[in-house]
DNA sequence: GGTATCGTCAACCGTTTGGTTGAATATGGC
DNA sequence: GCCATATTCAACCAAACGGTTGACGATACC
């Protein structure tokens, strides 16, 4: 599998990997503070953030002995491009983005 | 895997089901028709309709003994609605939106 | 230098995926 | 009734996925 559409989808399809997206979209963490929230180990963390990165849609960067993650949108568009075509979708309808990311996170938080 | 994010991501993500869902685009499709310019069985294309139909992306009807293939951009929606929130996309490029359907239309016809 | 922290690697495990083949189940035409 | 067409089912296979655990390599701290 080394289409990028394949990679990208691929990778969107797993919740823990889209909530890991949801987190860093609000600012760039460590591995260690993305793990925390998530009842797994850290070394599954390490490996669902490597196939976020090899999918293109974040990256990780070394800076002494933390490497920090940051989300890269670009992969994400070519995604969003493909998908633009079907339905004739409404531009951007925040308030049923809204609601889907609230119901993503209801869904994934423990109860 | 029973969110249907899930199951619309990880449904896109194989270049085939990409293909069938272009084609189904221009109009429904009965499933032998569907099969007929891939290089595989008639039953491997029979499981990826059924996966596309387990994530809601087509519908399929069956009339006499031919099943008719639908494309149902609902589920598509919902996942796009998701991806709206990453990079503030431009609202529809068109353009982009040409060159990764003819690229991918490209890599998956036969040399 | 010694120790704690950050993160990955390697090996393993059970499940799912994407394909094959051959048989089976409709349905339609004559 | 008989044959062809349309589609799925069942069993199998190799490879990938998502997780675990334990050891390991860097880096920071004192």
């Amino acid at each position: 599998m080394t289409d990028p559409l394949d990679l990208a989808f691929a990778a969107l399809s797993d919740a823990t990997r889209r909530r890991i997206l949801t987190m860093l979209l609000e600012d760039d963490m460590a591995v260690t503070d993305v793990a925390e929230p998530f009842e797994m180990s850290l070394a599954a963390i390490s490996k669902h953030l490597a196939i976020l990165t090899r999918a293109g849609l974040i990256s990780q960067e070394k800076r002494g002995r933390v490497k920090w993650c940051k989300l890269e949108p670009d992969a994400l568009r070519a995604a969003s491009v493909w998908m633009q075509g079907f339905g004739q979708f409404e531009p951007i309808n925040l308030d049923a983005f809204e609601r889907f990311l609230e119901s993503e996170l209801s869904e994934d938080r423990l109860p």
